[in-house]
DNA sequence: TAGGATAGTGACAGCGACTGACAATATGTT
DNA sequence: AACATATTGTCAGTCGCTGTCACTATCCTA
């Protein structure tokens, strides 16, 4: 094999993430990432699609982690507690990557154009929990709505858990399934 | 009053709508789109804010008018029966708009750059919702989640009325609501 | 150790989305 | 008829993104 080229795309990365903290997102050019990053504008959207992709890279990874922690859930879960075995094994990770993660929401927060590209993440996210939950022999459509809804209810635990983080996340995902039943009863 | 514009702008969405169906999204140029309207890309730029805008106008009247149907709702509702309240109250608009949504659909089915602006209009609905429940009294947080499980249910019931319109929306609501106490438990 | 296959990069030209600025025109008011 | 206001045209320019071709760095094999 040749030469990897992942460092290049790392640096990209972290230039990427930089700038947009620095000087927004509007204000940053790929042209001025990519020499930062010690390479041509060409270089960078050889490694990404487009000038948001930088900063939402391993998203794909994180599917197939939580695709695989759904199959690996006990066969007599329901959709959704399979579902919330899989976000809670999930828990460490998301620990582990909040250093990275947190400067990113800030940069997200206000920039309209990365919020967006989150929103399709977070469906990419949902439409593999959905093909796990398939694979587990959930009819088709009940399968895209469990994801949907487990997706909200990890979505909330997890807000709850940034602002709160002295409780551990299954505690949060807990509360929220509580209140899930209350709310749809 | 000077002139109203608002002619330019329906020829525009209309054009718009035919050149994306005819040659796709990629294929058709702005300044295409505005020269079957009779008009300059500049002016297209000036009705909409982007390519993509011209396609989802409407939508946030269509958010003000679930505001205010979550805001007619009964008061003893519980947050979840007020979002259906107002989903039920614009099945009529909904039954009326489709012979203009569904061509739409078709061309959004083929387009990512489209579906990801579903996402958002979607998720400024939701907003919209949570907003409303805010100002019947529900908790923040229990709002933003509420109306993001409604939305949910309401999009679930949705696919299944177009896959069926011979049964109402409202049976349809119905279903999924009880669909998702049967998942929720 | 030389030679070739493979993957990554640079250089360059070009298209299309989108914006700022200023002048021109059409409508409604006094 | 003069004026105010909203809309449009024109033009120039920036930036995101792509196709193409030549070049180079790594690894495998003979």
């Amino acid at each position: 094999m040749p030469r990897s080229g992942k460092e290049a795309r790392g640096r990209l990365q972290q230039a990427t993430l930089e700038l947009f903290q620095q000087q927004g997102y509007d204000a940053t050019t790929t042209a001025e990432i990519a020499a930062r990053a010690g390479v041509t504008e060409r270089t960078f959207f050889r490694h990404f699609a487009d000038k948001r992709e930088a900063l939402f890279d391993g998203e794909e990874a994180f599917r197939d982690i939580l695709r695989e922690a759904v199959a690996a859930a006990p066969q007599d879960m329901s959709p959704l507690e399979a579902l919330f075995h899989a976000f809670r094994s999930v828990e460490p990770l998301l620990q582990r990557n909040r250093p990275f993660t947190e400067p990113r929401q800030k940069v997200i927060a206000d920039t309209p154009a990365l919020q967006e590209r989150v929103l399709t993440k977070i469906a990419n996210l949902t439409v593999g929990l959905s093909n796990a939950l398939l694979k587990r022999g959930v009819e088709e459509g009940t399968a895209a709505f469990a994801a949907q809804i487990g997706m909200a209810t990890f979505a909330h635990a997890t807000r709850a858990w940034l602002a709160d983080p002295t409780t551990d996340l299954s505690a949060h995902l807990a509360k929220s399934h509580a209140e899930l039943r209350r709310l749809s009863t």
